[in-house]
DNA sequence: GCAAACCCTGTAGCTACTATAAGGTCAAGC
DNA sequence: GCTTGACCTTATAGTAGCTACAGGGTTTGC
């Protein structure tokens, strides 16, 4: 199948699959004699494993190590894979904890400004300039 | 001051002031004869209110918005000014409810391999694989 | 008079794409 | 046989917000 064709059954655009494969995530495919690529089935499940874990938040860098377990001896511990995952797992906790206290300063600085004002005394642009100058804000002192 | 100072000041790195110089998020400062940027505390606070905003995340563009504000007249309304926050807590929101989702779907793939294994029947790279030639995986079932 | 610590500009790198520009190929229809 | 449109190709530049050089000039202290 041409390139357009992988692309659509993926739903991953062609770009992006000439892309995966300059990274070195795709093998690249025989070529017609035109030139273009020509893929198979093994291409779409390889193209499906990264997409899959890209659905995961995993970096292209970690997806091109669990590709090369495939390559590894079938005895091989799979701690390794295990760590990854473990990885991301923590790497999405600690994001995760990261926003929900912006989230919380948002939102004491959003308090600051509920009804309609004008920039006079807008208090939340007042918060923020007071923060400039060195003074406490609404918005880090609580959290 | 000269940019080294201002950056121990501020904790932001000279490089960094640069750039926000570059991108018209700082004014220009006067030069030295030996061509050397020469701060003053005006400068300092504009610094400060461009990190305040960056560390709840706002986009360089926002800020650029937010600056603005002050050169307006001080009797307009503040909406925009509210708009904006607005805008970043629901980006923040629904960031936090796409990872809270991606955390729960990595701990039911973790699940599949709690005891050591082999990479032959690890149960992480089955699921990958699995979900690779089209079959259901276990972390994106239950999502 | 020299070395260390500072400063300057300009450019390239990071992630994971996305979007052009400028061109070649192929199948259908007239 | 020729055109039209949909496909494909490569190469390059852009996105956000920095960060990290390279290759040079300046200033300060000993």
């Amino acid at each position: 199948m041409q390139i357009g064709e992988l692309a659509k059954r993926t739903g991953c655009e062609s770009e992006t699959i000439r892309y995966y494969e300059r990274e070195g995530l795709l093998p690249a495919p025989a070529r017609s004699s035109s030139g273009y690529r020509r893929y198979e089935q093994p291409h779409l499940e390889q193209l499906a494993f990264i997409l899959h874990c890209r659905s995961l938040g995993m970096p292209l860098a970690d997806i091109r190590l669990l590709a090369g377990f495939h390559q590894q001896p079938a005895a091989e511990p799979c701690d390794r894979v295990n760590a990854l995952i473990d990885q991301q797992i923590s790497r999405v906790h600690s994001q995760i904890e990261a926003l929900q206290k912006l989230e919380i300063q948002l939102q004491q600085l959003r308090a600051r400004c509920e009804s309609p004002h004008t920039l006079a005394d807008c208090g939340i642009l007042k918060t923020l300039d007071d923060a400039a100058t060195g003074e406490a804000c609404a918005c880090h002192d609580a959290s």
